[in-house]
RNA sequence: CGGGGUGUAGCUCAGCCUGGUAGAGCACUGCCUUCGGGAGGCAGGGGCCGGAGGUUCGAAUCCUCUCACCCCGACCA
């Protein structure tokens, strides 16, 4: 390719919406244009580096044996009310009308549309067990669209669906596609991490997310530093204290503490130790509960996890913290002054707090704490759970090593759905026995799209995106210098460049006669891995 | 959707408080000089100052409404 014919535009300026390094980059090398919110054209140069992200997931998909297709991105609403989507979808879900005023959806997702191939095409176990692929451009409603191609309402995704007679053909499968995941991120030069995850919206059991570590990444993810267990923080569960709880050698005291409100309150003026306190948290309780609310208790040194707090029969989900009147009228203290002694509403303890002996906590009075308070001695014991987020040091869950903290952009998730589509949509075959089975089913997402945001955030420095090799948009740029006063650098130039084209590198000739200082600046921006000068 | 902010040239921004001929740098066009790390000079093109309404002799500037975009939160590949 010729710079001078490749409608290359670059900026030294910072566009002033790019908050993060990959969104930045991608505007100043000109790889992407915002048409409105969310939704983004691919310039030549960006469309280049996303055709090969593509190109690496559809070459690793078909080696596996998956069938790629193509679906409609228009979807009609009735199969969406077959399977309860329709509402249960949300706000996400960009719904359209036709002259007629017909219903539609744009799809951000095909498991609908894949099943109701399947029903009417699968008819024997012998077909089975079979997946199909497609890259297609899908739509998701976000809420807040974000970092550019990152989190954009139009995105290019690989959305992969198996069939199965049964659940342990799922699983074979489900483990041979984490194998082709891994293979691709690890082929377009990622480093990346395979996590346990929520199946969330989706809907089914197990289910693992692919991270690319970086430090801007808007997921934590923990994992052991001995063994391969790997978690999104959402779902990492903390180990429970080994060790019993300390024996009482504190007379429990009301302290007055005017002002203290927060745990750091407590440990600047009172000298308590943040693992020597108790937060206590008011969130809704679910319908049918006794009370209106629930308190939630973790240690001073940890912060609750709201995923885990929504999961507890007790408490509603969606989580909903209390408002300051709500906590006032109810527990008679404002915020920063609330505790289990004499708590007029169900609490609920981490297993951490269970542990604690002699400790401090808000005494539902304002300006009011309890010190030396005791489990069994002062209050009974209430009832206990998971709350908290692992923190970095935790012992690791399965008991080998201890957690370890890092950063990832969520760029794939597979998923076991089970029978939860098919059997909305009766989706059956026949199996060996003669009877009909709802067919086993399995999805498999990659965002194609954000993969290429991912990699310019784990791969970027102060000059510009240093693009992993496989997903350069060219390998090499000749940079003749000062070309038209020199015939025989023009000579050479063109000479090197035809060599390489006729051996297939993809090869970018600076043509446009401009100052080094520019070109190199320009090459180093778009990050091409090499680099030719010739003068 | 809740909270905060911003809309002036393709981009980054002044100007607005205190109303009076719309600006700078970068980018773009032409000519000259320069030429191995984002050059310099001269001459140019480019604006319904987000939109509508109002106040005023006069509005980018003041007032009202509206739209768009950005940031923080819940959601996700």
């Amino acid at each position: 390719m010729r710079a001078s014919k490749f409608h290359l535009v670059t900026t030294r300026e910072i566009p002033a919406d790019a908050e993060i390094a990959s969104h930045q980059l991608m505007l100043r090398a000109g790889m992407i244009r915002k048409l409105t919110g969310g939704i983004y054209s691919w310039t030549p140069l960006g469309w280049r580096v996303l055709r090969k992200v593509e190109n690496i997931v559809r070459e690793e998909m078909d080696r596996a044996g998956y069938l790629e297709m193509l679906m409609p991105a228009v979807q009609p609403a009735e199969l969406w009310r077959e399977t309860g989507r329709w509402e249960d979808f949300g706000g996400q879900l960009l719904k359209l009308n036709d002259r007629a005023g017909r219903e539609y959806v744009f799809g951000p997702t095909h498991e609908e549309v894949i099943t109701d191939l399947a029903r009417n095409e699968l008819r024997s176990y012998k077909q089975l067990p079979i997946t199909f692929y497609q890259i297609q451009t899908k739509f998701r409603d976000e809420i807040r669209p974000r970092f550019g191609v990152m989190r954009a309402r139009e995105f290019l995704m690989k959305d992969a669906y198996s069939f199965h007679i049964d659940a342990a053909s799922l699983e074979t499968t489900y483990w041979e596609m984490y194998e082709v995941y891994s293979r691709i991120f690890t082929r377009a030069g990622l480093k990346f991490r395979a996590v346990r995850a929520d199946s969330g919206a989706i809907g089914g059991s197990a289910s693992h997310e692919f991270h690319v570590l970086a430090d801007s990444g808007e997921d934590l993810i923990a994992f052991s530093s001995a063994s391969d267990f790997a978690a999104n923080i959402e779902l990492a569960e903390a180990a429970r204290p080994a060790a019993s709880r300390a024996a009482a050698s504190e007379e429990l005291r009301l302290v007055a503490t005017p002002d203290a409100r927060t745990i750091e309150d407590l440990q600047s003026r009172f000298a308590v130790s943040p693992q020597a306190s108790v937060k206590t948290l008011i969130v809704a309780a679910a319908a049918g509960q006794q009370s209106n609310f629930v308190a939630l208790l973790v240690r001073g040194d940890h912060q609750l996890n709201e995923f885990k707090a929504a999961k507890l029969q007790a408490v509603a989900a969606p989580l909903r913290f209390a408002t300051e009147e709500e906590i006032k009228s109810v527990m008679g203290a404002a915020a920063g002054s609330l505790g289990p002694l004499n708590c007029p509403i169900p609490c609920i303890i981490d297993h951490s707090v269970a542990q604690m002996a002699d400790f401090v906590a808000g005494a539902n009075i304002d300006g009011q704490h309890y010190f030396g308070i005791n489990w069994e001695r002062d209050l009974p014991l209430p009832a206990q759970a998971d709350l908290r987020k692992v923190v970095e040091g935790d012992p690791s869950p399965d008991g080998a090593g201890e957690i370890r903290l890092a950063r990832g952009i969520e760029v794939g998730h597979i998923f076991q759905l089970g029978t939860k589509y098919s059997t909305a949509l009766n989706a059956v075959v026949l199996g060996e026995d003669g009877r009909s089975h709802a067919l086993e089913m399995g999805c498999y997402g990659i965002g194609v799209s954000r993969i290429v945001a991912a990699a310019i955030e784990q791969n970027h420095d102060e000059r510009g995106i240093c693009w992993p090799q496989p997903l350069a948009p060219f390998q090499i740029a000749i940079l003749p210098m000062n070309a038209k006063k020199s015939y025989r650098v023009r000579e050479l130039a063109e000479q090197i460049y035809q060599e390489l084209l006729a051996a297939g590198v993809e090869v970018f000739l600076d043509d446009r006669d401009l100052r080094p200082g520019v070109m190199f600046a320009d090459m180093e921006l778009i990050g091409i891995p090499h680099r030719l000068v010739i003068g």
